[in-house]
RNA sequence: GGAGGCGUAGCCUAAUUGGCUAAGGCGUCGGCCUUGAAAGCCGAUGGGGCUUGAGGCCCCGUGUGGGUUCGAGUCCCACCGCCUCCGCCA
């Protein structure tokens, strides 16, 4: 959510946002306005209410002197003004939650650094690491390369869960479970990041406070009965865990980790990806999140982008770094970094890692703030990112590792958690 | 799922039958004192609105949202959370 004290300030910067976003801008005045109209009938009320105070005050002054018919009189005066009250306060409320829906449907503002443009194609390109490899021979997708070797069935699945599921078998089932603990204690051991096991349903309030809702109800899974969410990543719970919190500025930044898998509707997305493993309704995510202050959030940014990078690094896949430009920037984030991996079947490089700072974005609806040293009560900086996209890395290897008679070598560094070296 | 209990500020704890400023302690921050520290003393320590030359004024805030009342921490309803017991259960 965005600040509405700065909004009061600076309209102007808050249309340039959007206006860069590609999103109209009309919002603005619309709240600006609804908020003017809050401010004058708050400042009506108070001051009914002081008077209705003024006159309780003197309601039990006047029974305690035992004059009745003067305490009498200030009662009925008292009905009339708390009539009035009321009266205003059912506008107030109105006005309260228009303002607060409006509110929650403004995108954050991107950071000075991000790069303006449309859409993706003008997203920009940081840095590269490998070379995308070139095969001898005819090299295969994985949604052809796994049905061959019997390890990946996307045929029962659909039988199952319908389009956009698959099942894994065997060594490709391990594959997907030794890369999570790969990236776990890749994380937890060397980069110092605290592991984290989450709930899978979260609250509506918890999907608010992380920016999912009300934007993007559509996007996620549902439970009726109980008015709970799959969670569409382990950003959800992990950048809540602190919600209504006071943290203390010399524990920050907390740095947390946490393996999920992630659950998407992918409405909307018909068409797009479809074949294989790359968009599915749920994938598995090892899950980065940095709770952090002002100051220090964008260095921090870096530093997480670099340990996402890691295990691409570790696992020997060529990858590459864009920034996203500012019309390609979700709802959410002031700046992301995405890493692609190289993926032959696409003969392109593909997201499997998007890492984000929000700014206070987040803590802002959450509560989440921290106490600086001089005693200032301030919202966190929270930053997320993918380390990675387990199903997309486990596609990453099967196809760039893939050899000419259909067999596939695991990379070096997964083989104390696979326990085999090549796959079948 | 059933029965009961509880929820006060960063933390801990008070508040006659509903009534004047939510008292006190701890912690934190600032100041005094000190060679430095501790102790001690003084002050500050939730949110919002209006306004100013400094500065004021007002409202809200006792888990959340409603209700009753001239007036609610206190009474009523719903929800959320925690605890105890029962039932069910990997």
């Amino acid at each position: 959510m965005i600040d509405i004290k700065e909004l009061r300030k600076d309209p102007g910067k808050f249309k340039d946002a959007l206006e860069k976003r590609g999103y109209e801008t009309d919002i603005i005045d619309e709240i600006l306005h609804v908020d003017r109209e809050w401010r004058e009938l708050t400042s009506k009320i108070n001051e009914l209410r002081s008077r209705r105070n003024e006159i309780s005050k003197n309601v039990g002054r006047a029974k305690r002197e035992g004059d009745e018919k003067r305490a009498e009189e200030l009662m009925s005066l008292g009905r009339e003004i708390g009539r009035q009250i009321k009266e205003l306060e059912e506008r107030q409320r109105e006005l309260e939650s228009k303002e607060k829906e409006l509110l929650l449907r403004v995108p954050n503002v991107p950071h000075g650094s991000v790069p303006v443009g449309e859409d993706e194609s003008e997203n920009v390109e940081v840095r590269r690491w490998g070379d995308p490899k070139v095969f001898d021979f005819e090299a295969k997708a994985h949604w052809d390369l796994g049905p061959e070797l019997g390890l990946l069935d996307i045929e029962r699945a659909g039988k199952l869960a319908g389009s956009r599921f698959v099942i894994l078998y065997d060594k490709l089932a391990k594959l997907e479970r030794a890369l999570i603990n790969f990236m776990l204690d890749l994380h937890t051991k060397e980069h110092g990041y605290k592991e984290v096991w989450v709930p899978h349903l979260v609250k509506r309030e918890t999907m608010t406070w992380s920016g999912q809702l009300p934007k993007f109800e559509d996007e996620a899974y549902n439970t009726k009965k109980d008015d709970l969410f799959l969670i569409p990543t382990a950003e959800v719970p992990l950048v809540n865990l602190h919600a209504g919190e006071i943290l203390k500025e010399e524990d920050l930044p907390l740095k947390y980790v946490a393996y999920t898998p992630c659950y998407r509707r992918e409405a909307g997305s018909y068409g797009k990806d479809v074949r294989g493993m790359i968009r599915n309704h749920q994938f598995d995510k090892v899950e980065l999140v940095w709770y952090t202050t002002p100051e220090r959030s964008y260095d921090d940014l870096e530093v997480l982008l670099s340990h996402a990078e890691e295990v691409l690094k570790r696992l020997e896949l060529p990858y590459r770094v864009v920034a996203l430009c500012t019309g390609d920037l979700g709802f959410a984030a002031s700046k992301t970094y995405d890493i692609e991996v190289w993926l032959p079947s696409y003969g392109a490089y593909k997201e499997i890692s998007s890492c984000s700072n929000v700014e206070a974005f987040q803590a802002r609806r959450s509560k989440t703030r921290f106490r600086r040293k001089d005693g200032k009560v301030e919202h966190v900086h929270t930053l997320n990112g993918s380390g990675l996209a387990v199903g997309r890395t486990l596609v990453a290897i099967v196809e760039n590792y893939q050899r000419p008679d259909g067999s596939i070598v695991v990379p070096e560094v997964l083989r104390p958690y696979t326990g085999f070296e090549v796959i079948p």
